[in-house]
DNA sequence: TGCTATACCAGACAAATGTCTGGTATCATC
DNA sequence: GATGATACCAGACATTTGTCTGGTATAGCA
């Protein structure tokens, strides 16, 4: 028999390696961990679990293989999904681009999007496809230098969720003629007007139905 | 029996599915991917899953529940993994905030950093500790404007690999004294200056040994 | 002393899950 | 038509893995 540990440290423990193999993305078994800390009995670890458990720290599906998770919902795992991360966006075709896309980016669900929480239970339907519908998420790269002034360099990435409409203030995509421009949104007596941050250009007041607006910019990315 | 799909098409959907679980931190067993897809025999879709780990698209561990993984960091789609959140750093001890850190962010391996990658299957061992050695990433946020002029503004999140030094010009994260600051490091003549990006601040030159780089600012994230 | 809680062990059972063998059907190509 | 590739089905088997029952040992406390 393994000489005794204090009271809850070997729990302490064996919640960390969890944690940390279900941030890695891989699960650990009883018996894995059970390995992992020596223990000759399997028992030992799952009297743990089940007390990591009924403690909060630790979520479990009942039966299920690998069944354990970090509790749903708590910042320390929120969930994390694909975006699109769109070449350039001709007129209007947003699923065109959607789907030629140069690849996903990894975004988190923030607090204030709760309505388009997916669970892994509910998974993706088997024939999902991704449809630039209200709500869904994009990623744009930036060009040009007309929003400097927002900290909204050349090159940064924005992940935009899809919308028809905006609010003043808020910085949005907007498609002008055939090209997709990310700007603040400003409504003056019912007239829209995209306004660079940056002195050096000027803002543009697009002739009724010549502008359509794609979405809002919900983050802003730079890779240095 | 259903429905004959176009070749490809119904592999490169359980692509999809798979990668969604395995981002959502739970991979899915086949009799899952065959629920989801609605197939009457597992063998269907584990003659996918094994042509797309043929394609390189899928790794899989042999006889493991839940065995299949995402193959270490393509371009197309590089790895993602999570870093803690750092709530305060506290001097010098980076280790402890790991431990204690505010919540993990997701981030995808970028083209120079392939040294670091960790594995699945390398795990932690049960005595692991995270530990903010040279390479590691942790994420932190920004307090205060000194920085607006190269596009980070307050409450933006940052992304830094730890390293103890840096070039001339590198946004770095160093630690003065008690508190942890943001600022584009300068040597000139062997002397180190953290240099403000906004006008209203002045350069730091702190004294020697009263300053530690604790890495190097790699990614920054706004979100609206 | 007895009681309870905790840490741990031994061995077995049962459910979940990966794997296999052998089949049908459709489509394209020679 | 024959051939090969692909998509799919049926049912079974074997391993992995969760779960259970019953046990020992140590520590603290009334």
């Amino acid at each position: 028999m393994s000489p005794r540990t204090p009271p809850g440290k070997t729990r302490d423990q064996i919640f960390r390696f969890v944690r940390d193999r279900l941030l890695d993305g891989f699960p650990p078994t009883v018996r894995e961990i059970q390995d992992a800390f020596g223990f000759r009995a399997v028992q030992t670890v799952q009297a743990h679990l089940e007390r990591l458990v009924t403690e909060g720290r630790l979520a479990k599906q009942k039966g299920k293989a690998r069944g354990y998770t970090l509790p749903t919902g708590t910042p320390e795992r929120p969930a994390t999904f694909f975006v699109p991360l769109l070449g350039r966006v001709q007129a209007g075709d947003l699923n065109a681009a959607i789907e030629d896309c140069e690849g996903y980016v990894a975004v988190q669900q923030r607090g204030t999007e709760l309505s388009r929480t997916r669970l892994p239970q509910e998974g993706s339907s088997a024939h999902h496809h991704h449809s630039p519908s209200q709500g869904a998420l994009f990623a744009l790269r930036v060009r040009g230098e007309s929003m400097t002034g927002a900290g909204i360099l050349p090159d940064d990435t924005v992940i935009v969720r899809s919308q028809p409409t905006a609010d003043s203030g808020d910085i949005v995509v907007a498609l002008i003629g055939d090209e997709a421009t990310v700007k603040t949104l400003r409504i003056q007596r019912n007239q829209i007007i995209l306004q660079p941050e940056n002195p050096a250009f000027d803002p543009i007041i697009p002739e009724p139905d010549t502008c359509t607006i794609l979405g809002k910019v919900i983050e802003i990315r730079r890779y240095l």
